[in-house]
DNA sequence: TGTACATCAGTGAACGCGCGTTCACTGATGTAC
DNA sequence: TGTACATCAGTGAACGCGCGTTCACTGATGTAC
């Protein structure tokens, strides 16, 4: 059947944003394109409408989620007091709540280790997701030069991604809390100097 | 054909180290059982007279993994001046022969990401295998007490962690060692106080 | 000491399953006339 | 305005492949006697 004029673009959206979630939470490897599809209620052969290959898909899923969870962090900054800016970002990117819901958290700390592996392709789609992250999130950072602000953020945004890595593979609860906090209270202090 | 006494543990042993290198240079679905066992040359209906699946091999993968980099930051403090190891260890974390040899480096920057996927059984190997981790690495930590100087390690190593894997998935050879280089400044600086 | 049998690490074919991808088909709506 | 045809998002069976796991078999050496 045909259908109206703006459907398949709404249609490879949702096959987006599913996909965003789903690869987040299980991995590329986790998350079969049926079971996509079927998030969707549509059946897998019609994927193949929207996109050239899985990987394809992939790399715009790990895209949107880059902007996500940009836009997470900037909407914490901007309702926090004048001056708590960066402790508001530290806090909500080390909070229990990011650690628990991986399907709608940072790709970075989901996704980086197997993007190391893929093609290189998807690595520079990874490169220039992170790069815009690190310019949109740089503004509350200290630091003399534009450059510097971006080089800190940098290691502050990988270090937070690997504290939230192993606090997800940890199966203790109280283990990961305490490393989440003492992650939270680390950054914040050396991140302010 | 029967086989010297201690052959079967000699393989096991075999298996173990070129699965250890396998899985975290390709993650543990990226390493299949056959080519595992082509490594050695054996043929993989032989492996399961060693492990009862390919989860119980990963396991014990990985935590040889640990052992393997506890060894090499404790080496590397060793030789370092008084004073120094701490540096050191941080130094040697973030080089680029760490970066650029996953196969021999860290697990929890190769692994950790889906280890967070895996079983409850996994996990529970993980938090054993990182916490003796910690420990070992925790002597070259400054802090008050114990429990904090615990605290600290593993804030450092989850974080260098991040940014070493980080450092992996960025194609441009430039913006990794610039990573490298600002995380290796920051972290000394940060934990020496 | 010699003989018959048991052992078991390793072999390689086979099984079963999941999954990415392809493809002939459907059928409601748009377009040409 | 009405009719014939084209379009194309979505369907679902089928294909091919990789891979974890199983299993009957091999054959050199150890053990029982």
């Amino acid at each position: 059947m045909r259908y109206p004029a703006q459907h398949k673009q709404h249609t490879r959206e949702r096959i987006v944003r599913a996909a965003s979630r789903r690869f987040r939470s299980r991995g590329s490897e986790g998350a079969a394109i049926s079971d996509l599809m079927k998030d969707l209620r549509l059946t897998h052969g019609g994927f193949y409408r929207h996109f050239e290959s899985k990987e394809d898909l992939f790399n715009e899923a790990f895209e949107h989620g880059f902007q996500q969870i940009a836009d997470r962090l900037i909407a914490a900054a901007e309702k926090s007091p004048k001056g708590g800016e960066l402790k508001a970002v530290i806090e909500a990117y080390l909070s229990l709540d990011h650690c628990e819901d991986a399907a709608d958290g940072c790709p970075v700390s989901a996704l980086t280790q197997e993007i190391a592996r893929h093609s290189p392709r998807t690595r520079s789609v990874f490169q220039r997701s992170i790069r815009e992250l690190l310019v949109r999130v740089s503004r509350y950072v200290p630091g003399a030069t534009e450059d510097e602000r971006l080089r800190k953020t940098g290691v502050l945004l990988s270090g937070m991604s690997g504290a939230l890595s192993v606090a997800r593979a940890l199966p203790d609860d109280r283990m990961r809390r305490r490393l989440l906090e003492g992650a939270r209270e680390f950054y914040v202090k050396a991140m302010m100097t």
